[in-house]
DNA sequence: GAAAAATATGAGTCCAGACTCATCTTGTCA
DNA sequence: TGACAAGATGAGTCTGGACTCATATTTTTC
């Protein structure tokens, strides 16, 4: 059951058009060109359809990493003491890590229009429930905790996220600006706010 | 000076692409094709281009022409005398407004992306100059009224503005959902949270 | 180190969608 | 109502980008 026929070369390739498929399409959102990824991976463009056979699959596979990523920091927070700090925590590191990704804010947007055939198959739905379980993890107890307004569910966060990934990346270049905005948006999230409000940091 | 000439079956197909425009892209984003304008407009080809020499323009209009919209509203509210109910209804109807415009938030966000060239000429940079100095007003007076929070600025304004945009109409089937949701948000956008806190409707 | 298998190459195919234009139709105006 | 210019038509062109495949290069294996 060892499959272990991946030749040394592939493998490298594999991961290099990986890796520039995220950056030319966190540059020009998921429209960009296979032949500019092929080009900038220095790759020929058949090696890029050999490894991915369509671009949905490059697409996919790209998500699928960054979704992953969260899904493990989620699940990390999730074990920490204090519910509300890890909520908010990772509300921030998915801003952060959000902040370079355009195309990943869309495609998690419309959630099917653009990978509309990846979506339903392959590893993409399962890291996606995997992301969401843990994401709801730490809201909940977050929400116990009374750290959390008692009247989001799910769909507000999940809407809340999706929106403030675009939101964050739009103001990039002023991280003063980006501070501010999550702040906001944070503070609205907080329970019965007049309690627990933090000074500035 | 006064240009007289447009016959009225022109003005009236004119009016029909336009509207069509609206509706397609909205639900198929601004990707849709200029085929399936036509044809949803009951016109030729061959029409639509004759109004809008190419794509860009003919989105530019679409934009144009709910910025507009916008603009009137955020100016006619900046007469009001409560400056902070001015500012949060602007923002509720920038949201309905929004719920439906997919392509809309899209080309806010990245504001020249899609639409480069329009971008650069014709009346999209006035109308959005229009609308971002009426939303200032209305930002300023609520701030000064202490019902804003004063650590915020136009730009992450702008970036709340968007990003409310995409939230909404992500959760548009529900509108519980999309009510919580705005709620969220602005509460997160009061000043002193602990002060003006209203019974939850 | 040579055969065999796996992988890489990139010119070429194919197609969708933007845009053109020769021709036909219709509103306007006297 | 006739004439003519503005407007409409839609088959056809052109282009960019996804995807293929015959051939050339590696790796691997023994």
């Amino acid at each position: 059951m060892v499959e272990k026929a991946i030749r040394a070369d592939a493998r490298r390739n594999r991961a290099r058009i990986l890796e520039t498929a995220e950056a030319v399409f966190a540059a020009h959102g998921p429209a960009a060109s296979t032949e500019e990824i092929a080009r900038k991976a220095g790759v020929a463009i058949g090696t890029v359809f050999r490894h991915f056979p369509t671009k949905a699959e490059l697409v996919e596979a790209v998500f699928v990493d960054r979704l992953s990523q969260l899904a493990a920091s989620a699940r990390q927070l999730a074990e920490s003491d204090d519910a509300g700090a890890a909520f908010f925590d990772f509300f921030t590191t998915w801003a952060e890590l959000s902040a370079l990704k355009q195309s990943f804010a869309d495609a998690l947007a419309n959630d099917g229009v653009d990978i509309q055939a990846a979506a339903e198959r392959g590893a993409y739905p399962a890291v996606r429930t995997e992301l969401a379980a843990a994401v709801e993890t730490l809201l909940t107890r977050a929400q116990a905790a009374g750290a959390v307004r008692s009247d989001i569910g799910m769909r507000e966060l999940n809407a809340l996220l999706i929106s403030v990934a675009r939101a964050v990346e739009q103001v990039r270049d002023d991280p003063d600006v980006q501070r501010r905005l999550l702040c906001t948006i944070l503070d609205g999230l907080r329970a019965g706010t007049a309690s627990a409000r933090p000074a500035e940091s």
